[in-house]
DNA sequence: CAAGTATATAATCATTTTGTTATATAATCA
DNA sequence: TGATTATATAACAAAATGATTATATACTTG
């Protein structure tokens, strides 16, 4: 019985499998992030968000660029199941609150990039 | 920070983040059915095959009913995220096939009952 | 240059997961 | 009734996962 291969679709969805990446990428879906903001967002350790997000990053689901002493992640257009991601994190509560929120609130104490700037940043 | 919960979700994709239940759930979405027809289009192991439809059934995603001395397992349309859930299954590479030709060859050793039978059953 | 910031990574550990083997149960059949 | 079929489940082992702790690197700044 022959199957068609369909590892890579379940690799995405066992990445949105779990519910600090699920989180993660709906953030990402909002705004390019750095990793210090999504320490903040997610509560989460700086080494454990670190890694998640380069687990995303080997699935190709996310990139990342330098900006300034930020590394900045954002969802990556070039997935081979982008528009299929992007279809699934339109289906769930925005982030966007929460996103524009640690730029208004004191949270963001380390980065001071904005969330503005940031969306800025990603189009050009 | 609050976050809204995405728990069920997330478990929804993890379910669909092992391949096996991933195939599984694309055969369901074109015929409800028994455990043996699944260890053939599977390849695996009965208990495997049990043990991971308990799964699937623990999370809401399928049921089952008794039809003769089979237990047919089919999509739950009650599922809390039914629709979410069928429209990721449409974006896969249909099963039709795979699921016909079990009945056409000789494959169907033991479970006698019909596909198209099963087809009719399930939406009565 | 010393200190601090932003991030990555390695080692380790606890937990979870998945499959196998073995067994139980219920129904059917010869 | 004994054998077979269909399915479930428990016990166990192997593998994968996610987090923490500790450390490394690169950059910026006083």
């Amino acid at each position: 019985m022959k199957h068609p291969d369909l590892s890579s679709h379940a690799v995405m969805h066992k990445m949105l499998g779990d519910e600090k990446r699920l989180h993660t990428l709906r953030f990402l879906y909002e705004a390019g992030l750095c990793v210090c903001d999504l320490e903040t967002l997610l509560d989460s350790s700086q080494p454990a968000v670190s890694q998640s997000l380069r687990k995303l990053k080997q699935t190709g689901m996310i990139t990342s660029h330098k900006h300034d002493q930020w590394q900045i992640y954002t969802l990556n257009k070039e997935y081979a199941h982008y528009d299929q991601l992007v279809q699934i994190l339109q289906q769930l509560p925005s982030a966007k609150e929460q996103v524009d929120e640690i730029t208004a609130s004191g949270l963001r104490t380390r980065c001071s990039i904005e969330i503005t700037e940031i969306r800025f940043l990603e189009k050009s």
